[in-house]
DNA sequence: GGAGTGCGTTAACGCTCATTAACACGTCAG
DNA sequence: CTGACGTGTTAATGAGCGTTAACGCACTCC
C-alpha cells in the first residue's frame, strides 16, 4: 500500500472534481466552466492540464479500469499461490468493495459514458474491463467447478451489478456505516455466487 | 394479461425509439432529429405529439416507475393471501426479472437519468420508486425475520443491482438463452437474500 | 535583466441543437 | 363545397457550450 503525503497536484483535483460532476449529471450535462470553478479556476484554464473534456474522462476511464484489473492481479498473485480458491475470490470482492464505497462516482462514470470515448480509447478500457472480467471467471469457476463458463460470466456481471449499487443505497446517512455495509455485500456476493454454483451442481449430480 | 392486437400508435412508437436511442447514449447524446428519423419522420414533427424532449423522458420514467410499482402490488395481492412469504419473494423477483430482460433501455434509463426531469416529474418518480422499495424491504423482512430495516433496504436496493445487470450481459447473442439467464438471475437473487439473512440470524442468535 | 515557461484571465468564434414559425395537404363533418 | 383539424414539412431563431485567441503575470535560470 503506497500512501501520498504530498498534496494532490492540479490535474488531480481537476479530474476528482469532473469525476464527481460526470457522474452526478452526467457527461453532457457538466459543462467546462463548472468543472473549472470546481478547483477554483475559470472555464478555458482547464486547456493548460488537459487536452479537452473528452481528454478527461479517457483519463478517468481508463485510470479506473487500469487500477481495478492490476489491483485484481496483485490479489491473485498475493493470495493464488498458497491459499484455497475461495480465499482469493474473497480477496476479489474486498477489493471490489473498497473500490466501489471509496470511488463512487467513478463506479458510476465506468459503466455509463463509456461511448463518449474516442475508438481508441474505449477499446482501451474494453480490453481492461474485460481481463477483470476474465480473471474473476477463473477465479469463481475455481470455487464452483461445476459452473460453465457462459453461466460463470453471467454470475460475474451480476454480482458487479450487486457490488456497484453503492451509488443507490442512502445517501450516507442511511447506512449503518461502512464496516457493515463492506460485510453486507460481502455476504451477498458469496451467496449469490454460491446460488449460482448450487444450480450447476445440483444440474450435473442429478 | 391484457394482450393487445391493435398497432401501436405513434406516440408509442416514438417512446420505444426514443427509450431505445435513450438508453443506448444518453438523454443528451441524442438529439430529436435522430428521434425523428427512428420513426420515419423529421425532428420537430415530434412537436405534433409532445410538448419537448423533456416530455417524453418523463412519460418514459414515470410510466417504468408506475407499471413496476403497479405490477408489484398485483403480485403481492395474488400471492400474498394464501402463500408463504417466500413465493411472494419469488413472485416480486420474477416480475422484476421479466422487466429487465424485455425492457433492457428502461431499465437503464431508469436510474441514469432521473435528474434530468422537472422537479414534479422527478419527485414523483422518486416517490414511486420509494414505494416499490418499501414493498420489496416488508416481502423480504418476512421471509428473513431476524434482518434489520436498514440492512433490508440495502440489500434490496443490492439486489436490483444484480437484476438490472442484464444491459451488462452479452449483446444477445453469448447469453445462454432467456429462460436460462432468468432462472439463473432469480436464483442469485434468492441467494444474496439468503446470505443477507443468514449473516443477521447467526449473529442475533450467537 | 531579460527570455522562457507555467498557469491564469476574458473575449470571440462556431457549431450543435431544441424549439418555433410558416406553410402544405389529407380527411371528414355539416 | 368548405372549413376545421390532425399531421407533416422546411426554414429560421436563439441559446448553450467546447474550443481557440490574445493577453497578463509570477518565477526561474542563465
Amino acid at each position: 500500500m503506497v500512501t501520498r503525503t504530498d498534496a494532490p497536484t492540479r490535474r488531480e483535483q481537476i479530474l476528482k472534481e469532473a469525476a464527481r460532476l460526470f457522474a452526478e449529471r452526467g457527461f453532457h450535462g457538466v459543462g467546462v466552466d463548472e468543472i473549472g470553478a470546481a478547483v477554483g479556476i475559470s472555464g478555458p484554464g482547464l486547456y493548460r492540464h488537459f487536452a479537452g473534456k473528452d481528454a478527461m474522462l479517457a483519463e478517468l476511464l481508463v485510470g479506473i479500469s487500469g487500477r481495478l484489473l492490476t489491483g485484481a492481479k496483485r490479489r491473485v498473485a498475493e493470495a493464488g499461490g498458497t491459499a484455497r480458491p475461495e480465499a482469493v475470490l474473497d480477496s476479489l470482492i474486498e477489493g471490489h468493495i473498497d473500490f466501489a464505497l471509496d470511488d463512487r462516482p467513478l463506479i458510476t462514470l465506468h459503466d455509463r459514458e463509456l461511448d463518449r470515448l474516442r475508438d481508441s480509447d474505449r477499446k482501451l478500457v474494453r480490453q481492461l474491463q474485460r481481463q477483470y472480467v476474465e480473471l474473476w471467471v477463473e477465479v469463481v469457476r475455481q470455487v464452483h467447478p461445476g459452473l460453465p463458463e457462459p453461466a460463470a460470466r453471467s454470475a460475474v456481471h451480476s454480482v458487479f451489478g450487486l457490488l456497484n449499487s453503492t451509488p443507490h443505497l442512502g445517501r450516507r446517512g442511511s447506512l449503518p456505516g461502512r464496516g457493515a455495509t463492506a460485510e453486507l455485500l460481502h455476504r451477498m456476493a458469496k451467496g449469490a455466487f454460491a446460488a449460482a454454483g448450487e444450480a450447476a451442481e445440483t444440474l450435473a449430480v442429478g
